[in-house]
DNA sequence: AACGAATTATGATTTTGGTCATATTTCGTT
DNA sequence: AACGAAATATGACCAAAATCATAATTCGTT
């Protein structure tokens, strides 16, 4: 089992204004853990005792409507930390969180991190940014959901998923999503989502090699309106 | 000049986890000011030195899309924290708060909040816990938003403005906005909200009064769809 | 009380996106 | 290589909401 103190990936989260002794005592109660595409993290209304820390792989936030469906609210990926909101606030969860291809995570009990947040502040301030960050990306989301069509909505997902994490050797994004995925990010239905991946198809905006989505005009997905 | 450490406003927020010291020095150098309705506390892109306490009155917090639109993403009240994320991210404000109404405000400077926010862990925790409560609100916007039709966002809207801010005398709301208002809330076309509300005023769920609105089947708007 | 700008209201029309039905393709499994 | 379930694609139709135009009203000001 790896050590904390030592893990390069803490680098990219709060947990690296931990001390050296902190990261210690949180090492050896760690619990490293292989989450498989599709599996469930956690569920919405579950108590989430505790943050995993994202060393590999990626997943969705996502929370069911009252329609029954899916709406995906961010996309958590490596070096990130998952279910630090519902600790501090003491709340159940109010997302789900699904992996979305196969993850590597270490979970850290809620019992052993939550004193080092309360008596931190450096610590506490780090998480304290990183919630404000995430805060700003949930306004500007729910300004797009408001206020853009699912055109647009749906070539700037393109463009993200593009930026974030990257393309394949044949120039396909590397993350591969359902059409029903993209569906729920953008908070459509998914055949809406197939007719308008259609239509930048025929635009050449985008092509596509089996299910894998290739982006050929990144300029033209831009301009989309 | 009111003393913030017999404030009674701040019960309602994080400042009261900071002790009588702190309260004391942030006090000899707070600024209390009034806002007029329809003034700019601060503006999109601005950068927000410090923090604002509403001690008296209620702000709309919007964000400017693409299309001209405003779109509101929060009502903040008497006793909340305004301006306190852009302060924590070290971030230009995302977001313009204008006073909805008459406001008492007090403004404390980032220079003499900040060092507090990172040496008192149970101010930055509460802070932090203010902050998760946030983020989960937003989230549930982003999910309503998605999937919810302009109908039911726009009831649940009336149901929010009534339990949050309560009723005149002839019970009609006490918060007056201009359906405009409604429907930068709600991210739809300012007719569309009025033709809902006109829709619901035939449905006897509400009546006006002017351009006051007046709930009269709280169960009935629950049930919209 | 009368005026007038701003707000609210409503009608007509178009656009966007949702729904349901039915192909077609993909890709893992045999 | 063939099979079949799941995913993707497409068509037809419908509903929701946007847009543009035009009235009607509210409410502060004179």
């Amino acid at each position: 089992m790896s050590k904390c103190e030592q893990c390069i990936i803490k680098q990219f989260n709060s947990l690296k204004s931990l001390t050296k002794e902190e990261l210690v005592r949180i090492s050896s109660c760690k619990i490293s853990m292989n989450v498989k595409k599709g599996e469930i993290i956690f569920d919405e209304g579950e108590a989430v005792n505790g943050v995993y820390c994202v060393k590999e792989g990626i997943c969705k936030l996502s929370k069911l409507s009252a329609n029954g469906k899916d709406q995906i609210v961010k996309i958590v990926l490596k070096g990130d930390l998952l279910g630090y909101r519902s600790m501090v606030s003491d709340e159940v969860s109010n997302l789900q969180a699904v992996a979305l291809i196969d993850m590597k995570v270490c979970f850290i009990p809620k019992s052993e991190i939550i004193n080092d947040l309360q008596t931190n502040p450096k610590f506490s301030f780090d998480v304290l940014k990183e919630m404000a960050h995430n805060l700003k990306e949930a306004d500007d989301i729910i300004v797009n959901m408001a206020q853009k069509s699912v055109r647009q909505r749906l070539a700037e997902t393109l463009i993200y998923i593009h930026d974030s994490f990257g393309v394949n050797s044949d120039r396909t994004l590397s993350v591969l999503l359902s059409r029903e995925d993209y569906a729920n990010i953008v908070g459509t239905a998914t055949e809406s989502a197939i007719r308008v991946l259609s239509q930048f198809k025929k635009d050449k905006l985008i092509s596509m090699v089996g299910k894998k989505i290739r982006i050929e005009d990144i300029e033209g997905l831009k301009r989309v309106e």
